[in-house]
DNA sequence: CTGAAAGCGCTAACAC
DNA sequence: GTGTTAGCGCTTTCAG
């Protein structure tokens, strides 16, 4: 027997605990639920062909242990060559908090499962410009081409967003605006403002649609709007300001991203006009810097990444194709107030 | 013999390309140029030991075979455990442009390297709030104490910035505002302003001094200086707006960073005036998204990234403290023009 | 349904 | 100075 094999079964044999430097591996919870790595490795990996009783044992020792999977050893070991490109929309700008975060997530979550992610520009001809083995696609607007040409490809893909018959997932944007609306309006504010930007992407679109529904349902008529030139704080900043200085004066206001929230607090404070006491302002993402004060819709980022991988390999494997709304929630923090 | 033993041998021996599905392996480069994957190894690592003709025929080939040693391996073949913390001077923005193309760049180069990041929060008390094997010390500014901190630690530790006697990194930021004043000047602009932020800021106060000492030089007195709240391109914008309507017009700006420059280039138009026919703009940095159309003093974030992992390697091996200053340069585009 | 072991690409310790 | 090989932690055949 080679020594090496002997080393293994010895560790796999005896009481005494690996020398890993501390770290749980998949040995350790092999030899606390009495099974070898292999069958930790299919239960683990929802692998079928495991023993219902034997897989709930082994998920169970794992979460005492609290074992978390090598991601190099895993990377290395599947070598599936899966290329996974990322793909934004053209001219959607990719150092924005929110794009960054959601990448972090993503590249964590992706390279947890042993999968690596390529960062694929797209042409201007709204394609991304390499093919791929799977494509994840961000950025969603009405009349993707990327759609039909992942299709045309064949390739396994999700989409970030939402479209019929198409394997996606998203955060409820439009509920998210209800929530926005019905908080608005619970506090007493009737003369309200909606600070948009990009109308052609899904998610302001259906933020608005969301507010917009809940306002006419309240009040017969809708809000007042003003369409920023972008995202940014600095896009928000100006189009609240040029909003005030025309003489309009909300009481209340939906700003569809934490920047550009953010953009209206400043455009606020520089008119003199105080927040929460003259107007009350509500914000989209719950993003950790920008947002940390304001009374905002929150969405899950990291889930969102999860779920994006989570159907990602779904596709790989070709399961059926299944779609995902993720909740959101409101988060009352200092920046709204009753109506005076 | 094991069959795995006479599997890699084969390998070795046989003339047939192994099936590693198109990736160039280290069994690759070491069959083209005739030796063992051990001696490739230690020829590719520096490691000693190894005869300078053989090491120049190793590294020959891997280039020549376009050799790129898979991460996931040497990660996992390493396991040295080292667990490099990023630490990030208290109150620093982590969601700007320039620290999330750092960060990409950086974790990139520590995974080619078999290493990985740790990103450790800094606490109210300027400390990083974990130990780690190894530190990287962002946000350099006068008195920063967590350079004796992780002396007092004895940990291995790369500062981006500078500071005696320390091994540290740092773009040359006042030669790049002695570069932007000289452009300025020698299109014949001598009303001149400065827009900053966060005067604590190294990088920040070293581009002042440059910028000021070639001012100084040339026309006998300072420029005008606007500092902003922070390094957004709102704040830029604030500033700059503020500086015109309290009735200056300078015709020559130079701005600490793209983003703040970006901003100020939105005030610019905003009140009406023109770039660069009614002034000149320089910024500082060269970032992809924000200052594609900016004249400015460029610097090689991916090179910044770089020569961290290169320092903090030499660090973890116990090497002689160097320390490196990177070139900057002025790309000339289309926001300065001579004055006229 | 489960265990044994090969092998992913690389580094380092050990032989010669 | 160079070759050989154990082993990093995991997935996946292949036997039973």
């Amino acid at each position: 027997m080679a020594r090496a094999a002997r080393a293994r079964q010895d560790r796999q044999r005896s009481a005494a605990p690996r020398a890993t430097g501390g770290r749980v591996t998949i040995h350790d919870v092999a030899q606390a639920a009495n099974v070898s790595i292999g069958t930790v490795s299919r239960a683990l990996n929802g692998r079928g062909g495991v023993h219902p009783e034997t897989r709930r044992r082994v998920l169970a020792t794992a979460t005492e242990l609290a074992y978390d999977p090598d991601r190099a050893a895993r990377e290395l070991s599947n070598r599936r060559s899966v290329a996974v490109a990322l793909s934004v929309a053209h001219g959607y700008p990719r150092l924005t908090p929110f794009f960054v975060l959601f990448l972090q997530r993503f590249s964590d979550h992706l390279a947890d499962s042993g999968l690596r992610v390529q960062d694929v520009p797209t042409g201007s001809d709204g394609l991304p410009e390499r093919d791929a083995d799977a494509f994840v696609l961000l950025g969603a607007h009405p009349d993707d081409p990327r759609i039909a040409h992942a299709e045309r490809l064949g390739r396994p893909f999700v989409l970030v967003g939402h479209h019929p018959g198409v394997r996606c997932v998203a955060p409820d944007d439009e509920a998210g605006g209800r929530l926005a609306a019905e908080h608005l309006l619970r506090l007493g504010h009737e003369s309200l403002l909606h600070v948009s930007a990009m109308p052609h992407s899904q998610a302001y679109a259906d933020r608005a649609r969301g507010f917009d529904e809940a306002v006419r349902a309240a009040l017969q008529r809708s809000s007042a709007l003003a369409v920023a030139d972008d995202g940014t704080p600095l896009s928000g900043y100006r189009a609240l300001r040029a909003h005030l200085e025309a003489g309009s004066c909300p009481t209340g206001i939906f700003a569809a991203s934490d920047e550009l929230a953010s953009g209206c607090m400043t455009a606020a404070a520089d008119l003199g006009v105080r927040v929460p006491s003259d107007v009350s302002i509500v914000g989209f993402d719950d993003l950790p810097e920008v947002g940390t004060r304001l009374t905002t819709i929150r969405q899950d980022i990291d889930a969102l990444a999860r779920e994006t991988v989570t159907l990602l390999r779904e596709a790989l494997q070709g399961e059926r194709i299944r779609s995902l709304r993720l909740p959101v929630s409101l988060v009352s923090r200092g920046t709204t107030a009753e109506r005076r």
